[in-house]
DNA sequence: TTAGGGTTAG
């Protein structure tokens, strides 16, 4: 696509004020004369005292003054007045006016793109700064590419680019799916040696990251002279999409003890919602204090960050006071309680919760009855559910979302009705995801329904999402109706479409450190220490009466080899570690990627009664709060 | 001469 005509720069006596095409535009007010009658008496005074005098006026005040005027004008009408004025009197053509007036009203507020872009394609000879304008604002806009094409016109021409012409292109890049041509300006940044830039290399960080190319970002970091607090949170949200959280961690402390910046909101919040993925309590504190301490705890968005990242590592009632002690409470504030309350086995507090909200005059949305409706699944409220999600769309004019959808079939699921929940999915107005499909396999495994089960799984091929968990869950089904037979094909199928079971992984905080067990981990650097304690605590279980489960988890091998295995398995490891290294009587939190399996649960159950050591443990889809040998979910499910 | 970067909660 043409951007700007191509006889532009060879016209050279080109008379604006006759053929311009801005002159037509429909919101084109009258030009100004000194008789007409202008809302600003003000402006008409200025205007004329500058451009009385034409041929003195580019070296004197006047300029100035309607420059300033261009600069300072509120309303888009009184900048397009003074544009109509320069161009009766053929000053429009010079760089002194046309360039502020081009910022003026490409960019924000007026952000007037068609515009500026017909008096900049009329415009004889643009510079770099006018360039630069039209790039920027048009990677401010829906159209990108535009920018990118204004970019590579400009090198076209000779014009050389500055270093904000390449922080300009490449937000460009950025919202474009132009990794070539962010490669190209990087390129160019080197070979004009703008790289030491600290600006532009945050965003050409950014570039990096939107690509997903999250090591090149970290290189471009590394090489920054200096960093300042951007630069450090651009890392940190590399580290964060790049599934590096626990290496967040670590930058916190080198931020704070860096000379020249400090954290700021933005680490913070960033920060918070790393803790809450790692379960990261302690270090989530750390943060909280340091928000109190620099005031940022202020904010609305830190302290609802605060409630989910103290929900999210178990402590309810932290996450409580905090939402106590807000003054005002928006939806999100609300709807983190809700979700907090409901994950952690709360469900009638969350929809108490949900009642006060109401009471409060906040209304709820999508997200507020994903909390309200997870909250009944949790707690296994059936009806409760079932009248939430009619009453979402029927009172509150809120469409049902897969999320939704997902909880309610994970309630009927749990409920034992399989099979009406299978037809709700396929009556769903919305395509099923492979998540939903996942949790009615998860309530075929409960119930086994090994027909259903088999169904499920080849919607999961269907949509080529079929994990190990997925196959693993059917095998499940199948031993513990003892049908070996179909194990066996199970297994054959997984062999045959190459599907490898990633094994499943444990993580503890301690010492400042998350540490990370999977089974029969050998490579912790305590792990003598950890079998040892492992032991000691089976034994002292099984002095109580604890007796591993072994039907379902693991399939046809011998009762001994089943046993050994289940020792191992890696929330045990971290729950021992946990033992080994904090005081008596503090609690132990264990966060899995994948589901807890039964054993382990009788595990920690047992555990908190014999040790008296309150056990937390966040699986895939819930709290296990283990106090005094009984679990917050009652039971397993 | 002028202008610029990141993150936004549930």
């Amino acid at each position: 696509m043409r951007v700007i005509s191509s006889h532009r720069l060879s016209v050279s006596t080109f008379r604006y004020h006759s053929s311009h095409a801005a002159a037509r535009v429909d919101h084109h007010p009258q030009p100004i004369s000194l008789t007409t009658n202008f809302t600003s008496h003000l402006h008409t005074k200025k205007i004329a005292r500058a451009v009385v005098d034409r041929s003195a006026l580019l070296h004197t005040e006047k300029a100035e003054a309607l420059i300033s005027l261009i600069k300072s004008t509120s309303t888009k009408s009184h900048l397009l007045q003074i544009h109509a004025h320069l161009i009766r009197n053929s000053l429009f053509q010079h760089s002194i006016f046309f360039s502020p007036f081009l910022f003026r009203i490409a960019l924000p507020p007026f952000r007037d793109l068609n515009y500026a872009k017909r008096v900049f394609s009329n415009f004889r000879k643009p510079d770099y700064f006018q360039y630069n304008v039209m790039i920027r604002a048009y990677g401010m806009s829906d159209s990108p590419e535009i920018g990118f094409q204004f970019y590579q016109e400009m090198l076209r021409f000779g014009v050389k680019p500055n270093s904000l012409t390449s922080s300009f292109v490449t937000s460009c890049c950025i919202k474009i799916w132009s990794l070539f041509g962010g490669l190209q300006i990087h390129a160019r940044i080197l070979r004009d040696g703008h790289q030491s830039d600290g600006r532009l290399l945050t965003t050409l960080m950014g570039f990096y990251s939107s690509k997903e190319k999250y090591s090149d970002a970290c290189k471009l970091f590394d090489e920054m002279c200096k960093r300042d607090t951007i630069a450090w949170n651009v890392l940190i949200s590399c580290y964060m999409r790049g599934k590096r959280t626990r290496d967040t961690l670590g930058v916190f402390d080198m931020m704070r003890s860096a000379n020249d910046c400090q954290p700021d909101e933005v680490t913070c919040l960033m920060l918070l919602q790393a803790c809450a993925n790692l379960n990261a309590l302690v270090f989530g504190e750390g943060v909280h204090r340091y928000c109190e301490e620099h005031g940022f705890d202020k904010a609305m968005n830190v302290r609802n960050a605060l409630i989910t990242m103290y929900s999210r590592c178990g402590c309810v009632e932290d996450a409580f006071e905090v939402f106590k002690g807000m003054a005002e409470k928006d939806v999100v504030s609300w709807t983190a309680m809700i979700s907090g309350l409901a994950s952690n086995g709360y469900g009638r507090d969350a929809i108490e919760a949900f009642r006060e909200m109401q009471s409060a005059g906040v209304s709820p949305d999508d997200q507020t009855f994903t909390g309200v409706l997870s909250a009944c699944s949790h707690s296994g409220l059936l009806d409760e559910g079932r009248m939430f999600f009619n009453s979402m769309s029927e009172e509150f004019g809120i469409p049902p979302n897969i999320h939704h959808y997902g909880c309610v079939v994970d309630l009927m699921g749990r409920a034992g009705m399989v099979n009406e929940a299978y037809n709700l999915i396929n009556s769903m107005k919305v395509k099923p995801d492979a998540t939903i499909w996942r949790t009615l396999l998860g309530a075929c495994r409960i119930h086994r329904q090994a027909d259903l089960g088999e169904q499920v799984i080849e919607h999961l091929i269907e949509l080529k999402a079929q994990e190990a968990g997925d196959y693993v869950l059917l095998l499940n089904i199948y031993s513990s109706l003892g049908d070996w037979d179909k194990v066996m094909n199970v297994r054959k199928m997984m062999k045959d479409r190459g599907i490898q079971t990633n094994p499943a992984c444990s993580t503890i905080e301690f010492g400042g450190e998350i540490h990370e067990f999977v089974a029969n981990d050998s490579s912790h650097s305590r792990k003598t220490e950890i079998y040892e304690m492992l032991d000691e605590i089976n034994q002292q279980l099984r002095m109580a009466g604890y007796v591993a489960e072994i039907v379902s988890e693991l399939h046809n091998v011998g009762v001994e080899e089943k046993q050994i295995a289940l020792s191992y398995h890696s929330e045990k490891l971290a729950i021992a570690f946990g033992v080994l290294s904090s005081p008596p009587g503090t609690s132990i939190r264990v966060a899995k990627d994948l589901r807890i399996c039964v054993d382990c649960h009788n595990f920690a159950k047992m555990l908190s009664a014999v040790y008296n050591r309150e056990v937390v443990i966040r699986d895939r889809n819930r709290f296990h709060h283990f106090r005094e040998g009984r679990c917050s979910c009652n039971d397993y499910w």
